[in-house]
DNA sequence: CGAATTTGACCCGCGC
DNA sequence: GCGCGGGTCAAATTCG
């Protein structure tokens, strides 16, 4: 009765799956010493996904405190993108979406040629 | 049919 | 020591 594992994110109610799971988040994001810098841009827009030339798919939506409207979270779909895409709106200014960009692309946008040996590339994504 | 999207629940870190 | 907030993942559902 009871709900009784509702959710049971781990599957299987089993432990070792759960524990492998947990331990292999941990490892993923393990805390590392250093984190990859992140960057934040003002964006002012009503749509919060401006295709900047990469495909991102929401993998989450949470309300935070000091803010009446919720977050949204984006991560890259790319195939060697890990990228991640935080999206913030403004309490103040509803048109006004903070974009924070968290880790470093590996492809360039729009452009999905092999850019494997463009270093422009590379450095044009450092610039942003 | 496949992929993308949505919501809920769970977990961890830090503050007091 | 305990509680809260924030963040992420997973499954289910829906759209193209």
């Amino acid at each position: 009765m009871m709900s009784n594992n509702k959710r049971m994110r781990s599957s299987s109610g089993g432990s070792d799956l759960g524990v492998s799971a947990m331990k292999m988040k941990k490892m993923k994001a393990s805390r590392r010493k250093v984190r990859e810098p992140r960057f934040c841009f003002k964006t002012m827009s009503d749509v919060d996904v401006l295709d900047d030339g990469y495909k991102w798919r929401k993998y989450g939506q949470k309300v935070v405190k000091n803010t009446q409207h919720p977050r949204s979270y984006y991560r890259c779909t790319q195939d060697n993108c890990r990228v991640k895409k935080r999206v913030e709106r403004l309490a103040d200014d509803p048109r006004m979406v903070i974009t924070t960009y968290e880790g470093r692309h590996v492809h360039s946008p729009s452009h999905d040629e092999e850019d494997s040996h463009a270093p422009n590339s590379q450095l044009d994504n450092f610039f942003w």
